[in-house]
DNA sequence: GATGAATGAGGCTTCATTCAT
DNA sequence: GATGAATGAAGCCTCATTCAT
C-alpha cells in the first residue's frame, strides 16, 4: 500500500512540478520574444531571445519547434491583447464618436510600436492567416456601425478603410516613436476630423479621385 | 604584354577609356539596384543586384565598399527623383489646393511601392543623414505655404503633419498594393479633406487630444 | 511527508518495491528499443525510445547512462535470441544438410531485417566485444561440423566463412525486404549450392582466386 | 582600339583564369568528399570535406548547393567509375564465366569498400533514382545474356540475383576489409560456383524454398 | 579595372545528456 | 526512483565582403 501510494504520489507531483518551471519558462520565453519582436521585428536572432529569457536554446526549441512558431505565437497574443485594449477602450467611451477615437487612441499608443505586430499587418493584410487581424476587424466593424447608425460617421466609409487607417497612422507611430514621440496624434485628429459625417459629402467608390 | 602596352600609353587615353566603361557600369549597378531595392526592399541579397546589372561582384564592390554605401546612393537618387516627381505634378496643379492633391496623387503613385524607400522613410526620420528627405520636405513646405496663405489649408497644419502623411500614406500603399491597388485612394481622400481649412477649427498643438 | 514514511520503512518494502517498478522500465525501455533499433537502426533519436517505452528520459539514462549502453544490451539480447532461433531451427532439422539451410532460413527470415543488427554486424566482424556473435560462432559452429563429417560441406568451408555468408545475406535481405521480400531466398539458394560437396573441388584457402 | 583591346582581353582571361581554380577547387572538394564518403558515409560533417579539400565553406556551398548535392554527384562519379571499371575487367576476359568473375573481382576488390556507395546501393534497391545503378545494371545483363548463351550460367539465373550478389558481396567486404581483406574471395567463389550451369537443376523461380 | 570564386562569421535546428522537481 | 524539461555542442546553410586572376 505504502508502495501504491509513494508511487502514487511522486506521481502526481512529478507531474506538476516540472510543469511549473515548464510553463515558467514559456512565459519567460514569450516575454522575452515580445520584447525582442516589438524592438527589433521579425529578424531577430533566436539566440537573443533565448538570452533575454534566460533559457537555453534547446529550451526554446522544445517550446516552439520553429522560429516561425514562436513568432506566431506572440504575434497572436500579442495582437489579441492590442485588440482587447483598444476594444475596451471603445466600450468605456461615451458615445459612439468618442469610441472611435479613443479606439484609435489605445490602439495607437499600446502597440503600434510594436515592430513585428506592424511588419506583420503589412504581410497580413491580403493572407489574413492571422486570425488576430480578425479580432480588430471585428471591433472596428462594431464601431463603424454604431457610428453610422447614429449619423456620426461620413457615409461610404468602410471597416477596411478604418482598418488600412490603423495600419496607416502605425506606421506613423513608428517612425515618429523615438523622436517625437506624440506627433501622430497630430496626424489621428486630421484623419478623424476627415472621417466625420458633417464633412458633407459621403466618400466616393473605390475609383475615388481626390479631386 | 597588353598590360604592358595600356600601362605605357599616354595618361589620357588610358584614363579615360576604362572610365567609359566605369560609368556605365556604376550606372548598370545603380539602376539595377534601384530595381531590386524597390521590389523587395534593403534585405536583398547583394547577389542578385549583381546578377541583374550584369557585372560582377567586385565591380559592384570596387564603386560601393560596402552595401550600405550602395544602398543610400540609390536611396538618394531616387528620393530626389521622387521629389521632383511630385514636384512637377505640384507645380502644374491650377491652384493651391489641387497642388497638394496632385503632389499626394503622384507621390503615392509613383514612389510610395518603392520598398526600401519607405522603409528608409521610417528610419530617417529621427536620422535624417538621407539629405534627399530634405528636397521633399522643401517641396512640401512650400505647398504648404502656398496653402495656407491662400487660406485653403486648415491652420495649424505643419510641413512635418503633411510629411509624416506622406510616410503613414506611403506605407498604406504598400500594404494595400498587391490586393487592392486603389484602396489607399480612399484614405488620401478622407486625410485630404481632414487638412482644409473649411474643417472650422485650427489643428492643436502636439498635445492635441482627439476630444 | 510520505517520503519519511517511505524512508521509515523496513529495508525489505522499501527495497523491494521500487524494484518492482524498475525492472518494469527496465524492461520496457529495452522492449521498445529492441523495436526501434530494428525499424530504424542505431541512429535513432533517444527520445523515440523513451516514447515508447513510456518512461521519462530520466528513467532511461538511470538504467543506461549511455545511449550506447542500451544498444549494447540490446543487440546482445537480440544476437542471443536470434543466435537461438536459429539454433533450434538447425536442430529441428532431419539430417545436417537440412540443418544447415535451416539454420539460415531461420536466420535471415527471422532477424536479419533487424538493422541494427546488421548494422553492427559489419563494425562487430573486427571488434566483436559482442559476445553475442560468438553465440552465432558456436552453432554455426557445431553446424559445419556436423556437415563436414557427413561429407555433405565442401571440404575446406570454415565456420567464418559461414558466419560471413550469414552477414553477407543479411544485407541483402534488408536491401529487397521492402520491395522483394523472397528474393533473397534465392541468393541463398545458389550459395549453399555452391557450399555443398559435391560441388567437386575443395575450397582453396585465404589466397582463393576466382580463376 | 587599345582601350577596346584592353577591355576585350582581360574579359577572356578574366573569364577562363578563375575557372582555373574554380575547377580545381571543384576537382579538390569532389575528391575529398569521395575520400570521406567512402571511408564515414554519407552522414559525415560537411566542415570535415571542406577541412580535407582545404577551401572554405562558402566555396563548397557555391559549387554544392546542398549536401546532398555533392553526396549525389560523388555517388555517381563513383558508380560510374565503379561500373566501368568493372565493365573493363569483364570485357578483358577470354570467356563468358571468366567475364563474369573479373567483375565480380574488380567491382568488389575496386569499389566496394567505399560506404556511401553500399549504403546507397541498399537504399536505391527500391528507388533507383541514382542513375549509376543502370550502367551496372546494364553490364551485369550483357554479362547474364553472354553466359547464359555459352550455357556457362545456371538455367533461372537473373540479372537481378546478380546485381544483388554483388550488393551483398559489397557487403561483406566492407565488414571484412580491415581484418581480413582477403576472405570476400571465398565467398564470392562459392556463390560462383552456386552459379554455375554444372550445378545441375536450374534455380527455381522467387518462391524457391532451400529444400 | 573587371570578374566571380573564396571566405567565414552567424543564423536556424537537432539531439545526446544532465538536472531540478 | 521517476519525470520530462533544460542544456549546449554540433550540424546544415546563407550572405556580406575580400582576393586571386
Amino acid at each position: 500500500m505504502l508502495v501504491t501510494m509513494a508511487v502514487a504520489e511522486p506521481d502526481n507531483a512529478a507531474r506538476r512540478a516540472p510543469r511549473v518551471d515548464a510553463i515558467r519558462n514559456r512565459e519567460a520565453i514569450v516575454r522575452a520574444a515580445a520584447e525582442v519582436l516589438a524592438e527589433q521585428g521579425a529578424a531577430v536572432d533566436v539566440r537573443e531571445i533565448a538570452r533575454r529569457s534566460g533559457v537555453g536554446m534547446g529550451t526554446l526549441y522544445r517550446h516552439f519547434p520553429k522560429k516561425e512558431d514562436l513568432v506566431q505565437t506572440v504575434l497572436r497574443q500579442d495582437f489579441s491583447r492590442w485588440a482587447e485594449s483598444a476594444r475596451q477602450a471603445a466600450i468605456a467611451a461615451e458615445d459612439p464618436w468618442a469610441a472611435i477615437a479613443d479606439f484609435y487612441e489605445q490602439a495607437l499608443t499600446g502597440y503600434a510600436r510594436h515592430r513585428a505586430i506592424v511588419e506583420n499587418l503589412a504581410l497580413t493584410w491580403s493572407d489574413p492567416d492571422l486570425e488576430g487581424i480578425q479580432q480588430l476587424r471585428l471591433v472596428i466593424e462594431e464601431l463603424c456601425a454604431r457610428a453610422q447608425a447614429a449619423g456620426l460617421l461620413r457615409p461610404g466609409v468602410t471597416t477596411d478603410d478604418l482598418l488600412l487607417l490603423l495600419v496607416s497612422l502605425g506606421h506613423a507611430v513608428q517612425v515618429t516613436d523615438e523622436c517625437r514621440p506624440r506627433m501622430w496624434r497630430r496626424l489621428l485628429h486630421i484623419s478623424l476630423d476627415g472621417l466625420r459625417a458633417d464633412r458633407g459629402e459621403p466618400l466616393p467608390g473605390d475609383d475615388v479621385s481626390v479631386h
